[in-house]
DNA sequence: TGCCGGGTGGCACTGGGTGTCACTAACGTC
DNA sequence: GACGTTAGTGACACCCAGTGCCACCCGGCA
C-alpha cells in the first residue's frame, strides 16, 4: 500500500496487468484478482470519502480503478463491500484468538483482549482505518450494511461464550454478551474517531471496563 | 384497525375511497393517508411473511393494497419502512417516558422500565408484533435497515443518560449505555421470539439485569 | 496447432427509488 | 354556479444497483 498517494487515483491509464507504483512491470502477475480488488478498494475509499457514499456510482469507481463496472461487481458483491477490506479474515482471526483463550481468564476479559488484538493496526495503517471507519459509522447506507457483517462477529462471540458457560449459543446470555460487547467495541470506535487524542486500545478497554463492572458510575442514584 | 381480518387483504377491488370492512361507505374520509398507510402495511406484512422480503416487489404490494406503485413510495420511503409501523411514535414515547423518570431511580432501571413500557402490547396485538419482529430480525435486508431506525433510539437514550450524569451525549458512557441497552433489548426480543413460553417483559428484565450487574455469572472464572 | 479455463467487458434485464406532470375530488370565495 | 386552491393520486420517464449471459482474450498444456 503506497503511502503518500493522497492525490488522484489511477484513472483509465492503468494497463491491464499489474504495474508497481514505481512503474516497473511485474512479469508474472501473482494474483490478478487480489490486485484489482486492492485497486478498487483504494479508489472506492477515496471517492466515497471525497463525495459521499450515495453520490458515487459503481461506474465512477470502475472508471477510477481502470476496470469495467461488471468486473467491479465480480470483485465486490455490493458497493458497500468495497469499504470493508478483508473483513472475513478479521472475523476468522477473532475466532482463532477466542479459541486460544485460557480458561482461567474471565470471559469478558478474553473477549476484550481479542477485540483489542484484532484491531491492533500498525501506525501507518491508521489513516486508512480512520477513513474506513468514518465511512462505516457516518454514512447511513454503510451503517445499515454493517449490521450484516457484524452478525458474523456476534455469532463467533456467542459461540465462544456458549462454550465457556456450557449453554446453547442461542440462549440469552451468550447472545447478550455478544451483542453488548460488540456495542462496546463499535462505540469505542466512534469515540476514538471523534476524539483523536486517545488510543483505540485504551478506548476499547475503557468501554469493556464499564460493561464488565455494570456501569459502576451509574449504580448510585443521586440519593438526594 | 379491524381485528379478525387475518385472511386475504383487499386486492384491486378496493374503491378509490375508504370503505369499511363491513362494506359501508364512510362518507367523509377522516384521514385518507392514514388509511392507505394502514392498508399498505397490512398487505406488505402479509406478503413479506408469506414469500420473503426480497421476493416481494413494490408493485405486488401496491397491487395487493389496491394503490399504485408511486403511491406506495409516497407513503413509505422504502420497502423496508412498510414493516416498521409507526416507529417514530414509539421513539417519541420512549423519550417522554425517559423525561418523566424520577432521579432517585438508577439510570439503567429507568431505561429498562421505559423499554418495557414502550413494548407493552395488548394481547391481541402480539401476533402482529411477532410477525413484524420475526421479519426485522430474520430478513437480512430488514436487519440492516433496522440499524438506521435504532440510531434514533440510541440518540434518545444517550441524551437521557447525558442529562443524568452531566456528561456530553457524545461521550463514551452515554453512548455506551445507549448502544448496550439497545443490544439487550433486541437480544431479548430475539430470545422471546424463538422461545414462545416467556413474556417479553420478563425477558427484557432478565437481559437488563445481566447488563446492570456486569454479567455476574461470568465474573468467576472456573478457578480450577 | 488446437483445446481449455480464468479473468474480463459488453449488453440486456429486473427492481428500488425519484421527479414531474396531469387529473380529480374536496373546499372556500366571490 | 364559476373559479382558484390544495391534497392525494396515477402514469410515465429516468437513474442506478445488481445479475445473467455471452463473447473475447490470453496463458498454459497436450
Amino acid at each position: 500500500m503506497p503511502p503518500g498517494n493522497t492525490g488522484l487515483v489511477a484513472r483509465r491509464v492503468v494497463p491491464p496487468w499489474p504495474v508497481a507504483q514505481d512503474g516497473t512491470v511485474t512479469e508474472a502477475p501473482p494474483d490478478v484478482r487480489a490486485d484489482t480488488r486492492a485497486r478498487i478498494q483504494q479508489a472506492a475509499l477515496e471517492l466515497f470519502t471525497r463525495t459521499g457514499f450515495e453520490q458515487v456510482t459503481a461506474d465512477e469507481i470502475a472508471d477510477a480503478a481502470g476496470i469495467s463496472r461488471r468486473t467491479f461487481f465480480r470483485c465486490f458483491a455490493t458497493k458497500a463491500d468495497a469499504v470493508w477490506g478483508e473483513f472475513g479474515a478479521h472475523v476468522a482471526r477473532l475466532e482463532q484468538l477466542l479459541a486460544a483463550t485460557r480458561d482461567d481468564q474471565p470471559v469478558l476479559a478474553s473477549i476484550c483482549a481479542a477485540y483489542v488484538e484484532v484491531n491492533d493496526y500498525a501506525a501507518e495503517d491508521l489513516p486508512t482505518l480512520r477513513q474506513r471507519m468514518a465511512l462505516i459509522l457516518g454514512e447511513p447506507a454503510l451503517q445499515a450494511h454493517s449490521q450484516v457483517r457484524y452478525a458474523d462477529v456476534d455469532r463467533v462471540v456467542a459461540e465462544h461464550v456458549a462454550r465457556r458457560t456450557g449453554e446453547s449459543p442461542e440462549a440469552l446470555l451468550p447472545r447478550l454478551v455478544a451483542t453488548s460487547t460488540r456495542a462496546a467495541a463499535t462505540t469505542a470506535f466512534e469515540v476514538w474517531l471523534a476524539d483523536g487524542t486517545t488510543t483505540l486500545a485504551a478506548t476499547l478497554h475503557a468501554a469493556f471496563d464499564q460493561l464488565a463492572l455494570g456501569f459502576p458510575s451509574l449504580r448510585t442514584p443521586p440519593s438526594a
